[in-house]
DNA sequence: TTGACGACCATAAAATCCCATGCTATCCCA
DNA sequence: TGGGATAGCATGGGATTTTATGGTCGTCAA
């Protein structure tokens, strides 16, 4: 497999480690990545994990940016001034800094869900949460784009943005 | 290009596993992709199921939406953290996960329904209450449609707007 | 010395492989 | 054309391997 697909929730045991599912792990290994590159979501209580995947798409972002601009200056502060690279023991666990814990409030449990070039990590509570928020603004954004098929263009419906 | 068509209906076994129906496997052999692609359907109790021409299909939908964006997010969250690569083991079966499962109501049985660069999985009893309700709206839709015919715009040749 | 962390080992549950078994539809030849 | 042989398929079950998780024991540094 090529990319993070699925979710999976498993728990952090006494010393705080957690293991990366099996099939992210596969997908790690690939990258090549030595660890697991960590960063708080930009928009999300969540956290952003990957390997060399994930560092270019960050430097793609902050290619769009100019250079020495502010906005550059607060992107990579927040991006990579917050990042960590965890270590992966030989059976696929990592350990999260505090830090990381607090910023997703994770204390038990984690959510590992595939975002294809990336995966996050959530607190599982709020995963169902954000899901079920995502689901129905999917299936909105469907229904627009769907409506604007089926009525093709021949004398602009109501309401729609282009 | 091979297409998913007609439907079967298999059983769960005690593990449950469920053969894929052999004519879809030879679809799915023919596009190559290793295992199953399997995500809860948008619009319907149901599951679609695909390889490479599933995934591109999704892959469409999320190029329609700018990079980083907040509403990118949400559909990799929608589409990609739901969505399971099932294992295919030597046989032809798969195991549906839990939460699969659930989102289809599936327990002792499915149907196999085919759509062409995909297909779904149902749970019967609410599959045919689905074709029913497919058949009764595509014959209304005939009607409509030969209505129109009989009463003929002429200056109109494609009735456009519905 | 103590406490954190890393490598190594242990285990139960779950996934996966491999082989077996009817059943059905198809083929082939008398 | 009939009817037995055959091949493909859905299904079943035991054995083996992965995986998540838990624990132990050094080591290194404060």
């Amino acid at each position: 497999m090529e990319r993070f697909v699925s979710h999976f929730t498993n728990r952090l045991d006494a010393k705080g480690r957690v293991s990366i599912p099996a099939p992210f792990r596969t997908v790690l290994a690939r990258d090549g990545f030595e660890g697991l590159y960590v960063h708080p979501s930009l928009d999300a209580e969540a956290l952003d994990c990957g390997g060399h995947a994930l560092l270019r798409e960050i430097d793609g972002l902050l290619g769009t940016l100019s250079p020495y601009s502010d906005e550059r200056d607060m992107f990579s502060t927040a991006l990579l001034g917050t990042s960590e690279v965890l270590k992966v023991d030989p059976e696929g666990r990592v350990i999260l800094t505090e830090s990381l814990k607090t910023y997703a409030g994770i204390s038990a449990e984690v959510t590992f869900v595939g975002q294809g070039q990336k995966f996050q990590i959530w607190e599982p509570g709020r995963f169902r949460v954000h899901l079920e928020e995502a689901r129905n603004r999917v299936r909105e954004l469907r229904k627009m784009l769907s409506s604007r098929h089926a009525t093709a263009q021949p004398s602009r419906p109501q309401g729609a943005r282009e």
